[in-house]
DNA sequence: AATACCGGCGAGT
DNA sequence: TCATACTCGCCGGTATT
């Protein structure tokens, strides 16, 4: 028999960077670490990618700059930073993924630390089976890697992420189907995935500023304030519905970005561009894909997103082709734009399957035409 | 009217 | 104060058919 209920479970690994780096060297325990991205254009140019909880709670999170962490840490000679060390944080990840997969009776990896685990017919819709599950995939992650995680199981992907982020550090939430509502309705908009500080704005201005009040709001309101599937959309989430799968979904995009030497405002860096499009190329040959859809990305100095982008007539994964357009695109976006850029990078796109040169278009329908042409 | 593409924005890790 | 490197998803506008 097919359970009546999903069981959903979804796993977070705990301040995932900088708990790897605790793993590597134990004395960075009870310190304040702090992972950081340097960018390499001053000193301490760059941004913190995460930090552990002891820098936390001194005020030193994601997001800021390296300088501005520094200042605020000057006064404590035990804090650590560290340059990120993606390719080690990245095999702790696969060999934790790896175990947590063979546990699901569906699996999905959403990012480098947390993956959603359909786990309805292994737990026969149960969720004290799925409580057991949990500790013991946490257990099997503790003694495998040293890392701690924290786990939410609900019916939903939706309400399993909240579970888990409400958990965390080291934690474990259940939230029945029944009690899903109770769990959402007295939580701050904010603490629903998807609503950020802007979109937290706008529903303030609306006077939301609870769940509760987001589930009840008028729909068709929101359909105008939000857009016809944003709004409703929020809506729904608001009330606990979410019915996507956990499936496991193939790369939509690839993109590559660096910090320029300096500041520019013409296409005179080529020679710290074309290593990204020679990354993006052989990422897409490892991934036996190629893109149909080659674009730029420019970060000006006001730190403003541009972007431009060209669908192409056959699907590539070459280095040089993806250069060469990426180039074109620059050099037609400075013509255009009179702006000085920070930061540039490619992307790719339009992703399709397959390695070996092969034309997807259709054949012109030369026989399309109305029998009336050839009269 | 439906679909494709583009550029911008927002969110998350 | 200074402000990384990614990925995903949606929106409105415009072009294409």
């Amino acid at each position: 028999m097919k359970p009546a209920n999903r069981v959903i479970l979804a796993l977070d690994l705990d301040y995932f960077y900088a708990q790897c780096e605790e793993v590597k060297n134990p004395a960075f325990k009870r310190k304040p670490v702090v992972v950081c991205v340097y960018s390499g254009r001053t000193e301490d140019s760059g941004a913190v990618s995460t930090s552990n909880y002891e820098a936390r709670k001194l005020g030193v999170k994601a997001g800021i700059p390296i300088a501005f962490a520094k200042r605020t840490l000057k006064d404590n000679p035990d804090a650590v930073f560290l340059p990120m060390d993606k390719e080690y944080y990245q095999l702790i990840s696969d060999k934790i993924m790896e175990i947590l997969r063979s546990k699901a009776d569906t699996f999905e990896q959403v990012s480098i630390d947390e993956a959603y685990l359909d786990v309805s017919n292994s737990c026969d819709g149960n969720y004290a089976r799925s409580l057991e599950l949990a500790r013991s995939l946490k257990a099997a992650i503790l003694s495998s890697v040293g890392l701690t995680s924290s786990v939410g199981i609900s019916n939903s992907k939706l309400i399993a992420k909240m579970a888990a982020d409400e958990s965390k550090p080291d934690g474990m939430l259940l939230v029945e189907p029944e009690k899903v509502k109770e769990f959402l309705e007295n939580k701050p908009i904010g603490k629903l995935p998807g609503i950020g500080p802007k979109t937290e704005e706008k529903l303030a201005s609306l006077n939301i500023t609870k769940l509760g009040e987001l589930a009840n709001f008028d729909r068709d309101q929101l359909a105008r304030v939000f857009g016809r599937n944003l709004g409703p959309g929020l809506k729904l989430s608001a009330q606990g519905v979410d019915n996507s799968p956990v499936e496991e979904k193939e790369p939509e995009q690839l993109s590559r970005i660096i910090t320029l030497k300096h500041d520019s405002n013409a296409l005179n860096f080529k020679d710290e561009l074309e290593p990204l499009a020679k990354d993006i190329a052989s990422r897409l040959s490892e991934l036996k894909k190629r893109a149909s859809s080659v674009g730029i990305i420019a970060i000006t100095t006001a730190l403003k997103a541009k972007s431009r982008a060209r669908t192409l007539e056959q699907a590539t994964d070459s280095a040089e082709l993806i250069f060469k357009e990426a180039c074109e695109l620059f050099d037609s976006f400075f013509r255009e734009e009179k702006k000085e850029i920070r930061r540039a990078g490619i992307k790719v796109s339009s992703l399709e399957e397959g390695s070996k040169k092969r034309n997807v278009l259709p054949d012109p329908d030369i026989g399309s035409g109305s029998l009336m042409d050839y009269v």
